[in-house]
DNA sequence: ATATATGCAAACCCTTTGCAGACGA
DNA sequence: TCGTCTGCAAAGGGTTTGCATATAT
């Protein structure tokens, strides 16, 4: 059983890249949050880590971690690209609350089982999906 | 297209604000295109037949579009927002081919049945939902 | 030793905004 | 007339890129 370090490292050691401590750093801190994090939330914590890594490093970062299958492009909120952790996790789609835009994850197994069904008819091959159900919640209710 | 006009006109009434030439113009190009369309596709529609309008317009309309129901903010490809119909379409879901950015539009009844099952279980009021499912197209997979 | 990685700043792209003049109701 | 709309250009915000330097292997 690899964890996610290994596995970025191989994933480097394949691709002729290197292991660098800023990229290190930048997995560790991604791997600390829970959920989605955004790009701006992800750059304060990894300042407060090590201050000299720039932006720029966060993002070419961030774009091998979902190369290599650590991370993936979650949902899009404010304009900002906002990631999660894909590795290790159960799949789970997503419950958003167009008022104070909490995210609630759920899994709904039947849906799985829709989604083969629908590619089958049209040929297509499967490859991942997104499904985003907007509305209001409980507390934005009140 | 005689209805998109008069549901434009009646909500620029109520809100107030004017009917232009240029609204209804970006409507008109608006609805000639089928499935999903990117504001640039659109721009340069628009300018086909009027080159004076300006970009700025064309995203001020279309915002317009939105709020009014007849347009919705679709799929976001190559970091460009687009737009689709929304007014007498029925409601569909997406199939997208990461290899040629095909997308194919499908309805399941059923998925909008457990929408509202799982909506009910986290007590969240249901609002519209977004479905994409990626995969590889029958023509990319030869 | 050498090719890759980094930080910085500038460039980029799409979108929004401020403004003065135009124009719909 | 009066307040909204327009096109233009400039600003904005997030992301990417070019470059000289630093560094992993």
């Amino acid at each position: 059983m690899f964890d996610e370090i290994e596995i970025l490292k191989s994933f480097l050691r394949e691709s002729k890249l290197r292991f660098t401590p800023q990229r290190q750093t930048i997995l560790e801190v991604f791997l600390s949050h829970e959920g989605h994090v955004e790009v701006e939330d992800l750059f304060l914590n990894i300042q407060k880590i090590d201050p000299s890594i720039g932006i720029a490093t966060v993002y070419r970062t961030m774009n091998l971690l979902v190369e290599c299958g650590l991370a993936r492009d979650s949902v899009l909120l404010k304009g900002q690209q906002s990631f999660e952790k894909l590795y290790h996790q159960s799949h789970h789609d997503h419950l958003i609350c167009t008022q104070c835009e909490k995210i609630v994850e759920f899994e709904h197994p039947l849906i799985e089982k829709y989604q083969l069904e629908i590619c089958h008819t049209y040929g297509f091959t499967l490859n991942h999906h997104k499904m985003e159900i907007y509305g209001i919640c409980l507390d934005c209710q009140k």
